[in-house]
DNA sequence: TTGTACGCGTTATCAA
DNA sequence: TTGATAACGCGTACAA
């Protein structure tokens, strides 16, 4: 048994390829009653197009090929969510390239191959526009997204606005300010502006209200550093103290530590983070929450206007982060 | 300027189409001259073939599938570096699938299109053959990398003999045996048996020994919970101790912990690992190193002989763990 | 050893 | 509203 191709199904629904063909892609202009004796027979046949074919002939693809640096994160995995959910509804494939570390995209841009190939391209966190040729972006659709760069559509997250909201309420707190940094990676490529944005806002708005920031501590975005450093800040500070972790994952940390010493969340202690990752909620640790998904699916829709033949100016999408508080600060 | 076709290319070199095609598929009997004139132009030109150009004229589409759960553990990216050093060199491209959960598996298999117009199929860690129809698997090689299953290509480690040898160990030295299991997964489709077997070469190779195992802990795999496991452990220990981890991640969270208590490695505590990851080394961790690569390359390997041909029984090449003894255990 | 012509599965154009 | 047919870029049989 071959796979079916359009001639089978033109054949067995008594038309022709044409015909099939406007079925398929939903060109107008096609009678009713012939368009559901069609679609039965596809259905009969379990025929679905091939996109290399659909490709040679000068057609779609409809493939999409999304550029990322990891997959397991949290956040990626509700940004791959959010991106599949709208490219599943426009009918598009989705193909991911995790680029992991330098050589991996290096290997990727040498490729004529694979994603090049495809109707349109998602790039996340990283800006790589830089890096391709104006050719290969103008002839493939390029939408970023958790990232900005002039000339292309970006959907991104203000990590700016996240930080003032951060430092707003913190700065309403009593008692004294501390802080949790991520630790910024040295690869300048792979460098993501997204921490620096969440401190300069936090401090700015901590700089309005008039407040100090009593201590800070750095740490790598991993579990283990976070507690260490949760110990180092905790070891040297003043009560009642207010911290801010730019991170789920270094808040978490200091929930360890602060458990670990009794502190009380709320009188002794209050923990903010960022980033609301499944586990916040049950752990009752106030952060700000961030629409991924939502955010995602807007950068698919900006790709997906662009391959419906949309070809004005770049925009600009950007989305809020949500302050949620909870038992961590001694809320509800 | 559009990408150049094999046309552009014939026409430059002054030959037909058919020799420029023979000399990209290294068909014999073509002249050496005309050989480097073409080759020449192709390298003018920066030309390379329409992969979906080729797989509609029946061709290859020189695309190879991954399939595996997830990319950012240091054992996925070694995989992923010997699976594409070897596609590499045969001038393969590799498209990667996370599959993170059963949804996105679904997804997939639900998916006629991309994957399943790739040339060949490597799945990796899971065992996905059940899920896959008869005529998919024939018309598309698979290999199995990390995992076994009857009927088709397989490179595996051998897991067993790895606990074998950690028991081997630690039946040798005096004192108490301990040890840190993974908590298995819930999900059937998901689980890897990868730990299980681990654990009965340990348990097999102690009971040969006549030696017990006075103690045992789980942990998920996860920093944190290593770390908590650990303190549990320490807390009801007996001295002097041996404490096999049946991964590396937990023998981390255990190294902390007795640093923490002030423990020293080598008189009071010996502590063994599984996997060698790159920080092992530089922490001293006593562990079985995996040739995770060579996996990799064996089973990238077995599929490429799959697609030049090659049509005999399933092969399983089975890879052994090497015991690698450092600080932790007071050897060096 | 080489060139020509056909076919792969689809889309798009053109008549009907 | 439809069917026939010319592309699309490449592999390959066949003829030269």
């Amino acid at each position: 048994m071959q796979k079916p191709t359009i001639q089978d199904v033109a054949r067995r629904a008594g038309v022709g390829v044409g015909t099939v063909s406007r079925v398929l892609n939903n060109h107008a202009a096609v009678r009713d009653t012939t368009r559901q004796t069609v679609l039965g027979v596809i259905r009969d046949l379990d025929y679905t197009p091939n996109p290399h074919a659909r490709r040679i002939a000068g057609g779609k693809s409809y493939t999409i090929s999304v550029l990322l640096p990891v997959v397991t994160t949290e956040f990626y995995v509700r940004l791959l969510n959010g991106l599949e959910a709208a490219f599943q509804e426009a009918r598009y494939d989705v193909a991911i390239f995790p680029l992991l570390d330098r050589a991996r995209l290096e290997r990727y841009l040498g490729s004529h191959t694979l994603a090049y190939q495809a109707d349109g391209l998602v790039m996340a966190t990283y800006n790589l526009t830089g890096m391709f040729s104006e050719n290969r972006l103008r002839d493939q659709p390029t939408v970023l997204v958790d990232a900005y760069a002039e000339g292309v559509d970006c959907a991104r997250m203000d990590n700016h606005l996240g930080g003032v909201l951060a430092g707003q309420f913190a700065a309403q707190q009593p008692g004294f300010i501390y802080a949790i940094w991520v630790e910024t990676e040295l690869d300048q490529m792979f460098t993501s502006r997204v921490f620096e944005e969440r401190r300069s806002g936090f401090l700015q708005s901590l700089a309005a209200a008039g407040r100090a920031l009593v201590g800070e501590s750095l740490s790598s975005f991993d579990a283990q550093a976070a507690r260490t450093a949760a110990g180092q800040l905790l070891d040297h500070a003043q009560f009642p103290a207010t911290v801010f972790a730019s991170a789920d994952l270094l808040a978490g940390g200091l929930l360890d530590e602060a458990a670990a010493r009794g502190l009380v969340l709320g009188r002794d202690l209050k923990v903010l983070g960022f980033d609301d990752q499944p586990w916040a909620q049950a752990r009752g640790l106030s952060t700000l929450h961030q629409p991924v998904e939502a955010m995602a699916y807007e950068a698919a829709t900006l790709l997906l206007s662009r391959l419906s033949g949309y070809s004005g100016p770049p925009r600009v999408r950007t989305f809020e982060p949500r302050l949620v508080l909870r038992a961590s600060t001694g809320d509800m």
